[in-house]
DNA sequence: CGCGGTGATACCCGGCAGGTATGACAGGAC
DNA sequence: GTCCTGTCATACCTGCCGGGTATCACCGCG
């Protein structure tokens, strides 16, 4: 009577975010006409208007967008069940491998961090294989709601560990990264203004879910192009201590005083119960 | 092929609490063969084996162990978008009510923190209807998970806050509640331990998720009772230094050195975006 | 005024969810 | 041993509903 279907918040996500019945009948891989009595199926179901229907395009409702997001949570969650019982599903044989976790890290991020919590948690008896999955710092949270990860590095103020479990491990500070022969290489300590405002050197930009905020500044994909650019004096950057082991010689960092410092968190679902989880966390901390 | 359908999910959570098909069928009111199958086909499906079927009975597996958690996750986030979409329906006049918001308090505590929040949201311009739903401190996580809350007044150390966002509001000690007459109610202060050895006065006890945990002391239900239980000097009860307000004339407070603080929070689902939401939490941060 | 593009409707069909009847098997009472 | 009982699995049937195709109704535009 009024339980939903992953099936109805499957379609109903497509159309949402398609905002055309068309082309989000093709993406399902199915017909339109299903696909809109389904969707009129769940409205009366629900007793909701999820979509205004104008003669030209469809338009979210309030109620929509609420379901929009809250669908893609219980997508996501539904997922997650599937991936992670899939991965538990090998691991049946007691005295085997305890599981196995994916760990989730910002690509090229905290290598120093990352080898030192490896290496003793794979001294600890009994601990489990680690899968290492590099992605990019935006993905994580994704990665960690759908199950395709079971535990994540992730550094604020970047990310936000909203809705996760977290202990915090390291803090560092932040460096402006300058072309070696620049005026400002040469200053002891730089302020955030004084390197927003450097009219031959627009701050680069890095992307936030696949867009990039507006500025002056290049837009960046990877480390290699930032490091780059700065090199031949186009840009300058803002970066954590740590990425001072990637520096070239044409490069000078330079120690911000005003900038928020970089906490890195091990964080993982606030729900999990995972004991080579509980153990890694335990390793984690006593680093 | 591989993503699950909530009915899967229904019927394998209502198998693995009663490790039983024929009572998880007739809770799930249907027959006791499709359930079988539909629970074959799920193991197929996720080519996993989730169930030891001895002949006398059944157990879960490891992977069944994980699907039963992340399956009840999952069965929360769904239920909880039908129920904040059903509710966002009625709110599409604008100009109308912002939505309305429900808030889940433990029945009887905070009185005075809940009455100034109540009043100084109610002021705000453009403020949306609050309910209050009054409940039991274990149903509280529960009821945000699943969407019958939006937000919650909760209590450490017994909430634990985990996978939601929270602000704390109040921090207040914890007082022993004795029978007036009694000779340690004399005391200025006391420690835990000077409550938990009085063999004549067995500390009382609380449910936790429907069960309680062993010890002398008698069950209670509700405050009333706990009330009673004090002044006929059968019981002694820790309470937060608020509780004092429903303190009666046979009753003596003495104040803690050694409990645990008790904080307040205002306590939301971690990925909510609703503006009346954040209003209210911003109101309670301003107290 | 036709034409293209949108979502809705009408109708049909096949698969699968669900029911009933029954089987296979283990354990207990005697 | 032989029942009987309680368990889950199998066999088979049926009706519903999810999905496809064809078509309509409507609007904006050249």
């Amino acid at each position: 009577m009024d339980t939903l279907e992953t099936r109805e918040l499957r379609y109903f996500v497509a159309v949402a975010e398609e905002l055309h019945f068309g082309r989000a009948a093709e993406r399902l891989g199915m017909a339109q006409p299903p696909l809109s009595r389904a969707i009129q199926q769940l409205e009366r179901r629900l007793g909701v208007c999820l979509l205004e229907r104008n003669r030209r395009g469809v338009r979210l409702t309030g109620a929509g967008e609420v379901l929009l997001h809250e669908g893609r949570a219980a997508l996501d969650a539904t997922a997650a069940a599937a991936r992670r019982t899939r991965r538990a599903g090998g691991a049946d044989n007691p005295g085997g491998p305890r599981g196995r976790l994916v760990l989730a890290v910002k690509a090229a991020a905290s290598h120093e961090l990352l080898r030192k919590l490896l290496d003793a948690y794979a001294a600890e008896p009994g601990s489990a294989e680690i899968e290492v999955l590099p992605c990019g710092i935006c993905e994580q949270e994704e990665l960690l709601r759908d199950g395709r990860a079971d535990v994540a590095l992730m550094h604020t103020p970047w990310n936000s560990l909203a809705g996760f479990d977290s202990e915090a491990l390291t803090t560092e500070g932040q460096v402006a990264v300058l072309p070696a022969g620049h005026p400002l290489a040469a200053r002891a300590t730089l302020s955030l203004a004084d390197v927003r405002d450097v009219p031959d050197l627009p701050l680069a930009r890095w992307p936030t879910h696949g867009t990039y905020a507006p500025g002056p500044g290049p837009e960046i994909h990877n480390q290699t192009q930032l490091a780059q650019l700065i090199a031949l004096g186009r840009t300058v950057a803002v970066v954590p201590d740590s990425a001072r082991s990637w520096l070239w010689a044409e490069h000078t960092a330079v120690p911000l005083t005003d900038a928020p410092p970089v906490v890195t968190h091990i964080v993982w679902p606030a729900h999990s119960r995972s004991l080579a989880l509980a153990g890694l966390v335990r390793t984690a901390a006593r680093l």
